[in-house]
This record gives C-alpha cells, sequence and structure tokens, in this order.
DNA sequence: TCAAATTGCGCAATCGATTGCACTTAATAT
DNA sequence: ATATTAAGTGCAATCGATTGCGCAATTTGA
C-alpha cells in the first residue's frame, strides 16, 4: 500500500542511503550532507509526499514547536486579537500556538500549565488570571523546567520573566489630561481589581494626572466597577444619584464606560456635554455607538506579535536577563468627550 | 538532582516494577493490574511530581490529544467563540486545540492542513476558507489519511465528512418574513459570496420567503457586499439614491448592516421608520449601537460545543456515516425593525 | 609526497510511553 | 490431586526523527 505515510527510512531505503542522511538533508541546519544527496533526497520525499512526523522529532528534542498560550478568556477581542499577532509571528518560524483559557480562574491556570508542560510545549506565553497575583508556583516551575516564559499585557513582578504590555500609566495619564483640558474637574474613575498590573497602573496614571493638576477626588469617585455593562449602569446611577455628580467618566473598561453611557442616555443626560465619558481598550464597539466612545488602543496585535518576537528571542538566546517592553498607548479622542463639541458650549 | 523529570522509568525503579506496570497503572484503561500496585504506584508518581510526557505516548500511539481548528479568522467575535465552545468541550476530554488562520486564503488553509498532520492531531475541525470550494484536495487528504474531520458553519458539500452549523436558511426566512409582517415588500438584500455555502443557503431562505408572499424582487435589490462597514455604505448610498430606494435592507452580515444603518443615519434617514436594517450574526455590537440592530443569533459556543462533540464521537466509532447537525437560528429583534415602533406610524 | 584536515555518510543509541507476548503464581474446576 | 483458567507482571519491540561518534574518502597544506 502506497497508502502508508513515508518516513525517513522509506525515503531512505529508495535512495539506498541511511535514514541519518536523510533526516540531515531534510534539515538544512546540519550542513554535512553533500549538495548532490541533499536534492537528491528532497526530491524523493517530494516525490514519496513525506510529511515529517513532529512528534517523533519533538520527542527526541525534548520539546516540540508548539508555544502554549494562556488567556483570561479567548473570545474577548482584546485576546483573540493579541493571539492572532502571536500566531502570525510565530507561524513564519515554525511554531504553532495551542490555546488555553483560564476563565480568571487560578486553579484553571494551573491546570493548563501542566497540560501544557506535559504537551512538551516549546515555552508558555501568559496573561494570569485575576486571582493570579500571590500564588505563582506554577509559573516558576515552568522556568525552573527550563522553558522559556513570557507574560503579556498582565504582568506578575513577583515572576523573573519578561514581558510586554502597553504604558497603561501613560495610557490613563493622558485620558485624563484630556478630560481636564475640555474643562472637568469632577473626574469619576471605574477602576479595577488592582491585584491586576494592568489596573493597579491605570489607577496611578489617574491619580498622578489629577495630583498634578493639584484636583482633589472626592471618596465616592473612585469607585471599584467590573468590567460589565450592567455594572457600569449601576455605579453610573449611584454616581449620578449623589449629591455631588461627577461631569466626567473615567473607566478602565469599555464595557462598564458602555454602561455608563447607556445609563446616561436613558436618563437624559447628554454625552459629552453635561458628562463626558472615557473607556479604555477602544475595543471595536466604541467607534460603532452614538455618540462614540473615547478609549484608549491597546495595540492588540502589535502586542501579540512582540511578545512573540521576545519570546523567540529569549528561546535562542536562553538568557536570564528579562525585557519589559512597553507599547506607546493611543489615546483615540472621539465624540464622548470630544473637544470641538464642548468648545461650543 | 532532583530536578529532572521523572518519567515512569523512574518511578518503575522506585518501586522495584517494571516500567509496563506503571504506564498501565496509570492508565486505568487497561485493568490488569491489581489496585495494591495501582495505589502504590499512583502515590509515587505524585510525590515525585511525576508529568507524563504525552509526545511520547503520541509517538507510540500514531497520534496526539491534540485538535487542529482552521478558521478563516481567529479575532473575529464568532469565530472565537465558536473556538470558545470547542475548546470547553474537549478539554473534558483531555483534548487540546490548536488554532489555525486561513485569512480566507486556500493557499494557508492547505499549508495549515499540512502543519497540522505533521502534528500527528487527532482530527481537524475547520470552517473553510471563502476560497475553498472546488479545489479540496487537501481536506480529502484529512480523510484518507485516516484523521476525523468535522466542519462547522460553513460546509463544502464536496467532503464527505460531518459538520455542524445553523440553520441558515431558516434564519434568512424568519427575518424577511418578519419584515414582510411589518408591512415592508421593498426589502433589499446584501448577499455574500454564494461559493460560502452558509451565504448561499441564506440566499436561498431571502428568495423563497420573497417568493412565498409573491414579491417581486427588482434586480438591483441584489447587490453582492462583502462583510465590511464601508461596503455597506457604500452599497446602501447607490440603493437609496436609485429612483426605487428600498424601505427595507437585509444584509447578510452585520457588518455591513452597521455601514447601511451608518449612512442611512448620516443622511437623516429615520430606522426603521423610512428604512428597516436586519444584519445576521448578532455580533456583540449589535445591541450596543443606536438604534440597536435587528440580527439573527448563531449560537456561536453552543456550534462549537456541539461540533466538538461530534468530533469526539466520530473519533471513537470511526464510522463512515456523516451527520450534519443543525441549530436552530434565533431572529433577534431590536430597534432597527422593531414593530411597535413601526405600528406606531 | 605524506600528514593533517575536511567532507560525506552510516551505525546505533536515544527520547518516554505503550502494548503484544510470555511467564509465574494463584485460583478454580474436574 | 491434577488440569485449566485467570490475574498480575515483566520483557522487549516499537513509534519516527535526531545526533554523537567513527570511518572512509577526498582535499588541503607544507
Amino acid at each position: 500500500m502506497s497508502n502508508q505515510k513515508p518516513t525517513i527510512h522509506q525515503i531512505a531505503e529508495a535512495l539506498g542511503v541511511s535514514a541519518a542522511t536523510v533526516s540531515r538533508a531534510l534539515n538544512n541546519s546540519d550542513a554535512r550532507v553533500s549538495d548532490s544527496t541533499r536534492v537528491k533526497v528532497k526530491k524523493m520525499a517530494d516525490k514519496m509526499g513525506y510529511q515529517p512526523n513532529i512528534v517523533a522529532a519533538s520527542l527526541r528534542k525534548g520539546h516540540s514547536n508548539i508555544i502554549g498560550i494562556i488567556v483570561p478568556v479567548a473570545n474577548r477581542v482584546f485576546f483573540s486579537s493579541i493571539i492572532r499577532g502571536v500566531e502570525e509571528e510565530v507561524k513564519k518560524h515554525g511554531f504553532n500556538v495551542i490555546i488555553c483559557q483560564s476563565y480568571e480562574s487560578l486553579e484553571n491556570e494551573q491546570e493548563d500549565v501542566n497540560t501544557l508542560l506535559s504537551a512538551q510545549v516549546a515555552g508558555i506565553m501568559i496573561s494570569p488570571s485575576r486571582e493570579t497575583w500571590s500564588e505563582v508556583d506554577h509559573l516558576l516551575k515552568v522556568i525552573k523546567s527550563g522553558k522559556t516564559l513570557v507574560m503579556f499585557d498582565r504582568r506578575l513582578n513577583s515572576v523573573p520573566a519578561s514581558s510586554v504590555g502597553v504604558d497603561d500609566f501613560q495610557g490613563a495619564y493622558e485620558t485624563v489630561i484630556h478630560l481636564i483640558e475640555n474643562g472637568r474637574k469632577k473626574i469619576a474613575c471605574f477602576y479595577g481589581n488592582p491585584n491586576v498590573s494592568v489596573f493597579k497602573e491605570r489607577r496611578r496614571g489617574f491619580l498622578t494626572a489629577m495630583a498634578d493638576h493639584g484636583i482633589d477626588i472626592p471618596e465616592d469617585y473612585l469607585v471599584l466597577v467590573p468590567s460589565d455593562i450592567e455594572e457600569g449602569k449601576k455605579a453610573t446611577k449611584k454616581l449620578m444619584n449623589s449629591k455631588n455628580a461627577p461631569n466626567a467618566i473615567f473607566s478602565f473598561s469599555d464595557f462598564s464606560a458602555l454602561g455608563a453611557m447607556q445609563w446616561l442616555k436613558e436618563n437624559q443626560y447628554k454625552i459629552p456635554e453635561d458628562v463626558c465619558v472615557a473607556g479604555f481598550g477602544n475595543d471595536p464597539f466604541t467607534s460603532f455607538i452614538t455618540p462614540t466612545m473615547t478609549s484608549i488602543d491597546q495595540r492588540s496585535i502589535e502586542m501579540g506579535r512582540a511578545a512573540a518576537q521576545l519570546f523567540l528571542e529569549e528561546l535562542k538566546s536562553k538568557t536570564s536577563e528579562h525585557k519589559r517592553i512597553l507599547l506607546p498607548p493611543k489615546l483615540i479622542i472621539r465624540e464622548s468627550t470630544m473637544p470641538n463639541v464642548l468648545k461650543k458650549l
């Protein structure tokens, strides 16, 4: 049966050479094969429809050409775009990616790490779950086992590994400045779980910008709001019904910002005239809604690319030094804080 | 060094048994091990921090526990949600997924298939690229090589394999009926590339519904519009500026429907009063925009789950019969075609 | 011209888990 | 009490590619 997939042994036999030679001929890396043999082998491999068995190679080499990616959840545009970026980049170098989702659970994440290690991945790229901040043994294990580890977006100080992210501090800072420059001082902030690095940075950005302009922040202007439309509505309602309602809301999430806008519109507030709203993340929907929403672009695809490049670099160099790459965020000003609209007032 | 990852041989040695016994004890499948030994082995494996080398097992077994997924693009909510569904389902059974993106290119898809076969995947789940319709040898190769193949969303008649999808005909049909029941007869249709199965079905649904109600369709009401905002705008402009402008637009894509809505709003048309707009896909943004957009939900996560279940079934049974699972679509009626708004007229 | 270096290739071990076959011991049957 | 059968385990081959080592042939250097 010619149906059976040929192996290097079949090729070797057909050519009267050894399997070792075939292997070497096919892997351009090792030059210790004559050009004529190499050509012969390649031609025969082609003719026989040879497809390398990567599993066998992986076993022998001690690692596969697969990179594990762990994200909180894969069907959010932000993360799926990062994955896209990673995939595009590593593919060029013959790697593939396995996707795992932690669903923001530490336990799932630990399991995922084990699965990936069992699969002998070349390394792991991770954006840690919301619950991952004090307990990081599973990530240290990855490093100890000699595998490359790279974090993206969220990072953990307690894990000695490289990371790529957007400058969240800067993004938040710029946004607040933008609001202030438009004459807003009563700026409320929907912040996120400060155990997550990116939220902590955004918070610092908000506070610093306000402090730099000598603006005091009423205690109730700082609200912990999960990334969720309904939560955004709830928080907005409470805020706007208080005796000291803000005239701007800066949310660490596009979704809670959307909730804010929805509540404001339902209650006849004008955006941006009465209340400016800015989100974070530049999810596609921010440019579809009415009014369009100001937000900070996190350059997800580029982040994925950069993370992948960093990963591949470290895979080669096996250095123990760690890099921290910060991409510049991009404030996208839209109608929800539009200056020209405001200036007309 | 206890740093080295233990293998079954280490465990065997520590226990004074053979590696074969350890293997059998760890894989509950083969019962030919005494309970006492099994317990002993498991305890020791645990103590030594044993992690199975799946690559080795895969090599021996001739296939891995990895399932390849090929999608046109991974960062569209529809596809990433399917992936999520698949991942959730197969994980329970010890499988992992590798994601490949064809970017709607046949060539990429062919390459992806090769890569996945090289990785000795257990099988492949695919939503074929737009360009994949006449040339399907690469998919036949998957089947010939004895691997399980399942298609989701888009399917190919020329490929003898099971598939899961939503009833696109039904979805389109219902939508058109809904528009007609609201008194619209001048319904334009933004259709998609008919080489793609789902678009062909939606087209059939549209035409059938119109025919069933004896409504003639002017030639220029049928417009080929790619899934893209700008294309939707362009098509709408042309349509509305013609002498026989429609009073409803049914688009096979939420994005071109969004384009339609944007153009209509910019040009002072009222939605739904002047023109009703319905999309397809129920992308999250459809419920965020103003007015909210009527659309058909494709049950992406469920589709992923169903596809995964079907896949796992076939993997076991190795039957040559093929199933075609059709999920019921769900018309989500929103403001852009809202009946109560219309009735007030 | 002869030693030294280089090139080209084969041999065989190796990666770690699985599994058919065989063997021993214990259990059951006659 | 002897013959069958079953249970529990070990041996060793196997999956397919890689690679250190060694050998022969060829080239280079002096």
